[in-house]
DNA sequence: GTGCGCTAGTGAACGATGGCACAAGGAGGG
DNA sequence: CCCTCCTTGTGCCATCGTTCACTAGCGCAC
């Protein structure tokens, strides 16, 4: 069956965020599995490794085409290759970081991005103790001039936001100003940013509170 | 109307995930409410603040009970007290960090977690150079000393993993072996816990695909 | 004291997401 | 060359979460 079923291509817009977020996942454990010299898995193998189900797994793939062989499985290269495109992590992206404090720096440093192929081109600060001064080979400038940044060597594709709540809002309106039109942010407020703009927060607070109420019920369980 | 609809009490474990997520970050909006001097807000300025809808926001908070006044809105003191008792943010929780890296030290730095009350009481490590040198007043201590450490002074609550994912699994079976039963995981890998131990992972290099993904869709749109 | 206006609370409809069972279809053996 | 086995691909169904429309109820003004 070659002819695509016309479901594959035109399908976007209404792929689901989690299935997204489980192909980012997928393709992760598949390298590592490839790492290992593994070539052939299915759908309940990687399932399993995902901790989640085949099901899902093959509903997931299916959104974008085929590329499994029944009775086989997937082949684990193809597999990864394909995801990758999906995901557009063949192309290279123009990174840049706002906000040079302790978690900007740990990201600079975080392995998984450089595993997969992330580089952060630029750092920004506000802070002028460190504008100037350099950060694992790479230039603190100041935000108020990543217009000129943009101008100059082209709008970022993707801004990461890791400054102080009260300033997340600021440098959003700069990075879009600026043309960048995807943002991830770890300050903890929701950002406001036109329609065309992707966001992505990340709330490192919520998380533990989240925690805590589930842990609260754990409690009232047991005590029934 | 006093006696309670007998649905907000019993309500307990079939509250969405993605409200409980909600109320953290409404108690995080009204404290900054709080904070200006606001005493009343109503179900539409919060949602407004939340960049969610007013529906939203009144049906988070009637799955625990009634807090508002009809024709009023909400006591901003009031309904932080309620929130941050659903949410089980009155008990003190004693968290360990496991993983003292680049991202173990900023989540140590982090100010969000001061401000919401999360207190990191104890650190771990794998790494000989590290143990018995102290970052932030506190000792870092062999990973292998957890279970020691817990029965002298008590299993954490909540064990937060900074760990390179090859040993976030085994950092995990020590921490559930030690007592905890909840786990905050920054390695990007999924773990298997027993069913009575909440996880929730973090990661930050998905995010970044999920992003590529969609600027993907978004050139996909413009083209057209 | 009565009525109007405003906003919380909620049942029901809708839409989306995940679960499942089964059909489709290669591969390999007889 | 056919048959069986195995695993993918997928249509349908159930479940869960969000939206909406409406009702309930309080405060304030007259």
């Amino acid at each position: 069956m070659k002819k695509k079923k016309k479901r594959n291509g035109p399908h976007q817009g209404s792929i689901p965020y989690s299935t997204v977020v489980r192909l980012a996942q997928y393709v992760r454990i598949l390298e590592r599995l490839d790492r290992v010299g593994t070539t052939r898995v299915s759908s309940s193998e990687l399932a399993a490794e995902a901790k989640g189900n085949s099901f899902l797994v093959r509903k997931d793939l299916s959104y974008f085409g085929e590329f499994g062989v029944r009775g086989v499985g997937y082949e684990v290269k193809g597999l990864i290759r394909e995801i990758r495109k999906i995901l557009g992590l063949n192309k290279e992206r123009r990174i840049v970081l706002v906000g040079v404090g302790h978690l900007g720096r740990a990201l600079l440093a975080y392995k998984g991005f450089i595993e997969e192929g992330f580089k952060i081109c630029a750092l920004f600060d506000s802070d002028p103790a460190k504008i100037g001064t350099s950060y694992r080979k790479l230039k603190i400038r100041s935000v108020f001039t990543l217009g000129d940044f943009a101008r100059e060597y082209g709008a970022p594709d993707i801004g990461i936001i890791t400054v102080p709540a009260f300033s997340a809002q600021f440098v959003a309106n700069t990075l879009v100003a600026a043309g960048t039109r995807a943002v991830l942010n770890f300050a903890p407020v929701p950002l406001t940013v036109p329609p065309d703009v992707v966001t992505i927060s990340v709330d490192l607070t919520t998380n533990l509170e989240v925690i805590s109420y589930y842990l609260l019920q754990q409690r009232k369980r047991k005590r029934k």
